[in-house]
DNA sequence: CCCCCCCC
């Protein structure tokens, strides 16, 4: 059928108890993929699938794990049974003197083949099975029938520090759990929290959490009360660490974001000394997604994103509806697939962010969520990394330092908020003015969105604009109070107010004319100065703030526009708000038509 | 044992 062939002996080899050698981990192996299933586990929905497989050679087969990041390859139908596969990348976790295999790495050779061989499970031909039990309905990560449940071997020791046993292999994050005891691992603290102090009808207390990474997985470490005092000032942020003597227990998942089913408990007995060698540990695996793809990802998914900044609001003060007190501070992030997106920065995490120019920064675990459409929040455990040094880093600097600084990027979070899913402007679906009136869009309870493309006729010139709260992010109408000007939000009383525009324009295209509404942001498109400058114009210069409304008259637009329905004065209607208002850039605009005539319909 | 990640 073909002629690809297996690793003969590879099984064996890695079911052999001796210890793991270069040559062996570089060997990057071919085998059949006998099996794969998904390892169940005892939480809800929101749990992390793990993977199970079982490799063969032709003679031998032997277990694996797939680390989280190959899902995607099972999730796809990529790998099934019978492909063939080569192993990139793995490691060995060993288990009462046998080996579970953990596939770090792999791609497939061919997809589907029959089976070749009729192979033995290397793992019982090389020792005899230890079977086990784990205790009842405690769920496992590698738990199955064949593979023997056991406690670790514990490492050898070499010495009672941990740096003196650090000269041995460390065990792996992926492979921990509660039938573990004796373990070392070596990991880097992608994320540290601040310290927490809480108080409820229960008691009081604090704590604090690291995130730990290695390259087999990652896990989350919280310390209570007396470990904060002991290991708090311990951990640094992107340091390694060998840990042990930590406690393994089943993830919380209502604190945490990270595939892992575990989590560590942090005690007075846990060791934690800093590993100056950090060979073999990767900074932060990352399993990026496009900005442009966001709208297939739920609200409230956890997702890894790389982008540059192209704009870092101020840091803001808030109460959150508990009363406890915040920072805040979001960041906007475009890529290659010529989409941005707004990202919500908390805490310790809002108040450093001052990067200067257009950095990239790679964000590990932020929350999806669909304000605006779609926008991002970070979560306590993400790991926030600027400039990092790899591949997709230096990518995306060339794009935007060779021209990608000058695209018109598609919002997924448009200004206003609250939208639906389809905020973002779409060519492909331009409607007519016409066909959005006479379709009846708008007029079921929710908004509707649509695109269009549309000049300019009329703007309202009569009430252009409203004294609002020059507190950043207020907006709120103020009232002239003779010694000030007093908003009712904020409780005090301005100077001056700051003037925001409330616009009511005509536009048309080929079809016909639309009315529509739209707030600050569309009269600073339409008249490229704040407000203020306007309001001015108009008691200083009749004939210049003419000037000003004629300037936006003629002008051409891609529109985002909401349609929906409201009442006023027992009169309903449908009323069109500009969600978004983009500038023409003809040279993308003839790149479109230009790839219409190319299509077959054309030709 | 013990934490609740927020806002527009």
């Amino acid at each position: 059928m073909s002629s690809v062939q297996l690793t003969a002996g590879i099984c064996s080899r890695l079911a052999d108890t001796s210890e793991l050698n270069d040559d062996l981990l570089d060997s990057k192996p071919t085998v059949q993929i006998l099996s794969v299933k998904k390892v169940g586990s005892a939480s809800g929905p929101n749990t992390n699938d793990r993977y199970r497989a079982i490799v063969s050679d032709g003679e031998h087969f032997f277990q694996a794990m797939l680390a989280t990041q190959l899902n995607k390859l099972v999730d796809s139908g990529e790998i099934t049974k019978h492909s063939i596969v080569s192993i990139d990348k793995f490691t060995c976790n060993k288990v009462q003197e046998k080996r579970l295999l953990i596939i770090l790495d792999m791609h497939v050779i061919i997809q589907e083949h029959d089976k070749i061989g009729n192979p033995v499970n290397a793992g019982e031909q090389a020792t005899p099975a230890v079977q086990k039990t784990p205790a009842l309905g405690a769920p496992t990560t590698a738990s199955s029938s064949t593979i023997p449940q056991t406690t670790t071997n514990p490492p050898k020791r070499q010495g009672s520090t941990p740096a003196a046993r650090g000269k041995g292999t460390p065990f792996p994050i992926e492979g921990l759990s509660p039938y573990q005891n004796h373990w070392m691992i070596k990991a880097r603290v992608t994320n540290k929290s601040d310290i927490k102090v809480w108080s409820n009808q229960r008691g009081e207390g604090k704590l604090f959490s690291v995130v730990l990474m290695d390259d087999t997985g990652e896990i989350k470490a919280t310390g209570f009360n007396a470990a904060v005092d002991t290991l708090y000032d311990k951990f640094e942020e992107g340091k390694v660490y060998w840990i042990s003597k930590a406690k393994v227990q089943l993830a919380k998942k209502q604190f945490s974001t990270l595939s892992n089913e575990y989590e560590l408990q942090l005690d007075r007995s846990t060791e934690v000394e800093e590993c100056h060698d950090t060979t073999g540990l990767p900074t932060i695996r990352y399993n990026f997604v496009s900005l442009g793809s966001l709208e297939e990802h739920p609200k409230d998914s956890i997702i890894d994103v790389i982008g540059v900044v192209t704009d870092i609001a101020s840091p803001s003060e808030f109460t959150n509806r508990l009363g406890r007190q915040s920072v805040k501070r979001e960041i906007t992030l475009v890529d290659r697939s010529g989409f941005s997106v707004r990202c919500t920065l908390w805490g310790k995490h809002a108040e450093n962010f001052n990067h200067p120019g257009n950095p990239i920064v790679a964000l590990k675990g932020v929350k999806v969520s669909d304000f605006g459409g779609r926008s991002l929040s970070t979560t306590g455990a993400v790991a926030i990394d600027v400039d990092p040094d790899i591949a997709e880093s230096h990518a995306l600097r060339g794009w935007f330092d060779a021209g990608g600084n000058n695209e018109q990027f598609k919002a997924q979070s448009n200004s206003f908020g609250g939208g639906g899913g389809s905020s973002t402007f779409s060519r492909e679906e331009i409607r007519s003015l016409n066909d959005v009136k006479d379709s009846g869009l708008g007029t079921s309870d929710k908004p509707e969105f649509f695109s269009a493309r549309a000049t300019v006729m009329h703007v309202k010139n009569d009430n252009i604009a409203y004294p609002a709260c020059p507190t950043q992010g207020c907006n709120k109408k103020v009232f002239d109070q003779h010694d000030g000007w007093r908003c009712e939000k904020c409780d005090r009383s301005y100077e001056r107010p700051e003037y925001r525009y409330i616009i009511s324009l005509a536009v048309a295209d080929y079809s016909g004319q639309l009315w529509l509404q739209g707030f600050n942001d569309l009269g600073l498109a339409l008249f490229n100065k704040p407000a203020n400058d306007v309001v001015e114009a108009k008691d200083r210069d009749e004939a210049e703030f003419n000037k000003i409304m004629e300037s936006a008259i003629g002008v051409t637009y891609n529109f985002t526009c909401r349609a929906k329905q409201d009442t006023y004065n027992d009169q309903t209607r449908v009323r069109y708000g500009v969600q978004k208002i983009i500038p023409l850039n003809y040279k993308e605009e003839a790149n479109y038509l230009m790839g219409l005539l190319s299509t077959p319909w054309a030709q």
